[in-house]
DNA sequence: TTTTGATATTTTAGGCATCGATATATTAAC
DNA sequence: GTTAATATATCGATGCCTAAAATATCAAAA
């Protein structure tokens, strides 16, 4: 990932990049750091309770609205695509963890709900899966924590004037 | 997310949970901050570039070792699995980005290399993908993003306590 | 040697994710 | 009312990713 382009760099290329690198740092910093604690959460969720992060999410967005969400409203608070939330809602259907009820108001859509039986199966698996976060990050005081907890917020918004524009 | 049990929660629990429900949203705040830049990255790669975030990131490990690496020593830099490595190698391969050659000490292993086709078309898009980043970071001032770098440190060595044992 | 155990990579099966295309239903224009 | 534009969800193709099993090689002990 090191800049200094090959040979015909212009000097305003090659300071431009030097002044750079430290946000590319940053950056891989960050990525490798989430994908330690995610990868982690996943194989816990797998050895554990024998389900996936995904329908794990897809859950918790449902435990979140009792009413039941349209899978277009599932596929925008996940930021994942419709055709995802359809795959990831038949397997949940199949283990009869949520339910695709028709929606009274409009025929094209479905709301999907926890079953009873998804609604205890995943506030056990919460549960545990609170205490991992929790460990994971107890090495940082509560200082940190809460810095870290603005910086993203930072971040977020500084980011998402990039991402969301066009 | 939302914790409190359903209706037998013992006091300890329902404490424990109101206590830890700040770690939670931490985690998840971090978590849809670095998908929303890692799929802004990887939908820019794409649509400027016609290349994955995970070629792209190969080929990232192979520019910073000219002599080439294993791809066991790939797999170990990458966080991925040794199938997936294998599989990431041979579309570039196909595409001329990447040589696999014989290790002369050890028959097993192979050694990937850039090629110099490769090389230069990595370091046009490593150029663009770092502007990307800072352009993502740049709405934090310079305190905010070092205070960023070494949270993200604590947070990693924090994360790696309990994620790497056992 | 030959066996044993560890290492390097690939293969296989299953699941997640995207994009682009399609089928159907809604809404708005005319 | 018919047409056109928009919205909801699914499907098909492709690629990433993992875990587990298979293959091949190495290295060291018997």
């Amino acid at each position: 990932m090191s800049k200094k382009s090959a040979s015909a760099a212009s000097d305003t290329e090659t300071r431009a990049t030097s002044e750079h690198a430290p946000d590319l740092r940053l950056w891989l910093r960050t990525l490798a750091c989430t994908n330690l604690i995610e990868n982690h959460i996943r194989s816990r969720l797998r050895a554990e309770f024998d389900i996936t992060l995904p329908r794990f999410d897809l859950m918790a967005q449902l435990e979140r609205s009792p009413q039941g969400l349209k899978m277009g409203e599932l596929s925008k608070r996940m930021m994942v695509t419709g055709g995802n939330v359809t795959g990831i809602t038949d397997q949940l259907v199949a283990e009869k963890l949520v339910i695709r009820e028709d929606s009274p108001k409009d025929r094209r859509a479905y709301i999907v709900k926890l079953t009873t039986e998804g609604r205890r199966s995943f506030r056990k698996m919460a549960e545990a899966h609170e205490t991992w976060v929790v460990d994971l990050f107890a090495g940082m005081d509560e200082k940190q924590r809460s810095q870290l907890y603005e910086l993203m917020a930072a971040l977020k918004s500084s980011a998402a004037k990039v991402a969301t524009k066009k």
